[in-house]
DNA sequence: AGCTTTTTGTCCAGGTCGTCCAGCATTTTA
DNA sequence: TAAAATGCTGGACGACCTGGACAAAAAGCT
C-alpha cells in the first residue's frame, strides 16, 4: 500500500506535476535519489498512471460540452462502443448499470457539430443529451486519506 | 490562438507532463528557453490549466465509481450544490440543462459508503444511480488539431 | 514602401538539478 | 542468529535550466 511519504508526494504531484525531484525531496525530507526511487515504484505499481496536462477545452475552440447517455439498440452494443470509442469528442465514457448503457462526456465547438456527431449514432442507439452549463467540480482524484463518511 | 508549435508541446506534455525542457526543445526544434517561454505564456493565457497527475483510484481503496443524477427539490439548490462540493469523494460534477440538474461522479470504497454518501443528500434532492462497469475511455483531452466532422 | 515597435527567437555562462554509485542502517527471511 | 533484502544518504559527475544580451521576424503606422 502506500505509507505516508506516497501519499505527500502525491499531493503535491497533483498541484504540480512539474514539481522538481529537489524540490519534492525537501518537501518530504527525503534525499532526491530516494523520491527519484519511490516515483519510480509509483509508476511501476501503476499508483501513478501518468503525469499529464490539464488542458482548457475553450482554448481549443470546443466551447460546449455535454453529458450524453447513450442505450444501444438490441444487439449494436458492440457497434456502438466501438463508434463511440473512435470519436475524438468524446472525452469520457464510462459503461453503466441500468437502462442507459453508456454515459459519456462530449466536447464540441459548436451546436451544429453536436448533432452532426450524436447523428452517427442516431440509427444504432437511443440518446438522451444534456448540455452542460457550469462546472461545479472539476476532474479530481479521489482523498489521498481516508475520509470520516 | 494555438500554433502548431504549441499543440506539438501540448501533444507531448499530455502523454508526459514531467518532459524536460530540452527534450521538448528538441522534439519541436526550439531552443529551451523558448520552449521556456512558451510553456509560461501557455500557463499564463489559461490554456494550460495545471500539470497535474493521473492516479489509479484502486490504488487509494476506491474500488467502486459511480455516476449520480442529482434532482434538487425546490428550493434546495444551493444547499445542495454546497453538499456536493464539500464531499471530497465527488470527483466531478456538471451542472446540465434537463430535469437532473447535477452529474456527478462519485468514488467510493464500498457500497456501503456509497449508500452512506448518498443518504446525506437523501432529504434535500432526488438521485438516481448507475455503477460504473467499466470505462471504455478513460477522461482525456479533446483533439487538438480539427477533426473532419 | 519604409520605419518603428513588439514579439519571438538564439547563444552563452553560471548555477542548479538529476543520476549513479558505494556504503550504511533497518527489517525480513531462513 | 546469520544472511539477504530493502530503503536510505552523501558526494561526484554530467546534464539541465535560467537569465541576460542581442538578433530576427512579424505587426502596426505614416
Amino acid at each position: 500500500m502506500l505509507d505516508d511519504l506516497d501519499k505527500k508526494l502525491l499531493d503535491i504531484l497533483i498541484r504540480d506535476s512539474r514539481t522538481s525531484l529537489k524540490e519534492l525531496a525537501q518537501q518530504v525530507g527525503l534525499s532526491s535519489p530516494s523520491v527519484s526511487e519511490r516515483l519510480r515504484r509509483l509508476e511501476d505499481r501503476g499508483v501513478i498512471r501518468a503525469f499529464t496536462v490539464e488542458i482548457d477545452p475553450q482554448a481549443l475552440g470546443y466551447t460546449l460540452q455535454a453529458i450524453v447517455r447513450i442505450r444501444p439498440l438490441p444487439g449494436k452494443l458492440h457497434i456502438v462502443q466501438k463508434l463511440i470509442e473512435e470519436i475524438p469528442e468524446f472525452g469520457e465514457c464510462d459503461k453503466v448499470t441500468g437502462d442507459d448503457c453508456f454515459v459519456a462526456r462530449l466536447f464540441v465547438r459548436s451546436i451544429g457539430d453536436l448533432d452532426k456527431l450524436l447523428d452517427r449514432i442516431a440509427d444504432k442507439a437511443e440518446t438522451s443529451t444534456a448540455i452542460i452549463k457550469a462546472q461545479p467540480i472539476r476532474r479530481r482524484p479521489p482523498p489521498l486519506d481516508m475520509p470520516n463518511i
